[in-house]
DNA sequence: CTGTTAGCGCGTTCAA
DNA sequence: TTGAACGCGCTAACAG
């Protein structure tokens, strides 16, 4: 039914070699020949096996990207836009993408990288959502698999990752409430194991304290990243006694599920209460009000680790060599950087404004 | 580096046979054999070769899913909901998942289309968005490779899918707009190529036929399905002269803009306002106001689709057979349904009201 | 119970 | 310029 070099070869009278060679434009085949066996696939209908390739090559072409997803009823916005920048980059160079989605830190995430890695079933890894300790970066570094992260970590390791420099991220947005006038500001917080969690606390505390306000531990709500989780989190904090006249959320989502709470109490956002995300997906442009928010640029970084992990695989200079190789490097070619920290860009829209009793 | 059967083989002085079956369990091969290779294979860190496996069985394991993406700053809820879904089930019955992003009806999505079939790079495709004139499921149905669909199809043949009513969801919706008091109301469409784009606008105007309501070319505007597509096309509708009092878009995140832009009118939703979305993502349930619409189960879908490749792949009952069959099925057994419609239900939330000029 | 042979489809020697 | 032989890693059929 499929059509394959040997039917080929069957078809034209000649070797599957000659065939293979034929079609695989080698010049040691006559030009008569390759005309022949071209004009024959094509007629055939002819598609080589990609399975096969991958087992001769010893290699499969193949990404792979495991998402991290918790409850069933996973949707998130960054993900997608995640996903079109490797997808779409992938594709540029002829890679396949294989996804999985696991909860994180579940033996089911172990056996999907595990299975990965010593079953062959990709030549590299992206990893996302970099954790503190993170288990997925030190067992890829272990085994000497090429991965490159969106997401720094803490293990002493090094290794290829792009990452936006959260903690200043959140010092801007939280010196932007503070110049504000605010002096209540609270904040929603993500999974205290991912990394770019106590990175945005740590310049929320930190911002705090060197505008001399009172850190209050009751300001602080664990979110889960979701627009429900932010919901929730927000009544929480709007149920205080004296209320924060700020919140911030460690991403854009839980920031539009505050900024929905807050209406709900006939709260006016960027008047009554300011509300800054993170990440600045598209929904928070047209939000109303828009969201003021640090920008993040999901969908190029998705295409950066992706160009990075192929060049990784298709072996660029390594890091260690990178400086050796400066001057000797032709026009147009570029270091292929290995530790990439993006600076943030802090996007101020309608949802901030000053605190309600200061005008 | 990487382990092999043969590797062990040596390693327990036995052939790379044996130590095959041994590992599969076979009871030909004797108890201490058995354990002499397990151990050893668990010692020295062995994993089958899954491309090797592939090439063997003359099957991948693997399931392709094309996401028709449009620009590329490309980020849909809809679509980390439904990737949820199908990843989620594809890991449930182990088989892997490969995804790809392509723009609908281009050169780089029929390649990507052929090399999965005549590559033998997936043993089956979930087609998604399904398109008037579909060249997808042509193909796939002349070639005779499993798939399912989301979504139905004009063509003649038939095949498996699953797909919401959309024909009577929307009619739902614009007979609650109706019903409400509402007699402009202004629908906001998709790209006219996609099935559910004919169907929900033919449930729209036959509903407003029905309640004796003129028809007006003006309130159908086009949509791209994006929230800024929902944006731009209430920033139209709203300009009219008499303008409409309801909104009803082809999906939630239309109609989430078409909130935004209303707000920014100075508008109140539920009030001066009506507007009515299609899908109820998350994000539906937290907007302010709530957004009513129609439910699509889509976590669900995902997964039914992909339940119904894999049976479909492993040789369920095949659907001229099933009436045969059903009668000697076993207790337990359930037919595989091969073409399934579900129910639209209406959600009623705050974002719709009766008309300003009413009460 | 175990080993030999064979083959999945392709690409890469090496001879002829 | 072409073909035969071999191997990628694994499993299945067949002997012994």
């Amino acid at each position: 039914m499929t059509v394959t070099l040997k039917d080929i070869a069957k078809q034209v009278g000649l070797s599957v070699t000659t065939v293979s060679r034929a079609l695989a434009g080698y010049d040691d085949v006559a030009e008569g020949t390759r005309q022949r066996v071209r004009a024959a696939a094509k007629e055939m209908g002819y598609y080589p096996n990609i399975t096969a390739r991958h087992l001769q090559k010893q290699r499969t072409d193949t990404l792979a990207f495991v998402i991290p997803t918790h409850g069933p009823r996973f949707s998130d916005p960054f993900f997608s836009e995640l996903l079109a920048g490797i997808g779409n980059e992938a594709g540029r160079h002829h890679f396949d993408l294989l996804v999985s989605t696991q909860p994180p830190d579940s033996e089911d995430e172990r056996e999907t990288y595990r299975r990965i890695v010593h079953g062959r079933r990709a030549d590299g890894v992206l990893v996302v959502r970099t954790r503190q300790n993170d288990e997925r970066i030190r067992f890829l570094s272990e085994q000497g698999f090429p991965f490159v992260a969106f997401g720094r970590s803490d293990l002493g390791s090094s290794f290829p990752y792009v990452d936006e420099d959260s903690y200043t991220g959140t010092r801007l947005i939280t010196q932007h409430m503070a110049d504000l006038g605010h002096r209540r500001i609270g904040f929603v917080s993500a999974p205290a194991g991912l990394m770019f969690c106590q990175l945005r606390l740590a310049g929320y505390r930190d911002t705090l304290q060197a505008n001399g306000l009172e850190p209050d531990r009751a300001l602080i709500i664990g979110g889960d990243l979701t627009q429900r989780g932010g919901f929730e989190a927000a009544q929480t904090l709007l149920a205080l006694d004296p209320r924060p006249t700020a919140i911030i959320a460690c991403n854009d989502l839980m920031a539009l599920g505050a900024m929905s709470a807050a209406q709900n109490l006939g709260l006016i956002i960027g008047q009554d209460l300011s509300v800054g995300g993170f990440d600045d997906i598209p929904l928070a442009e047209h939000a109303h009000p828009p969201l003021t928010t640090v920008r993040q640029p999901i969908y190029e970084i998705g295409q950066r680790i992706t160009r990075m992990l192929v060049q990784l695989i298709q072996g660029q200079p390594a890091p260690e060599t990178r400086q050796d190789t400066r001057r000797s490097r032709k026009a147009g070619e570029v270091a292929a950087e290995t530790q990439v920290i993006l600076t943030p860009q802090l996007i101020i829209r309608g949802s901030s404004g000053p605190p309600p009793d200061s005008g």
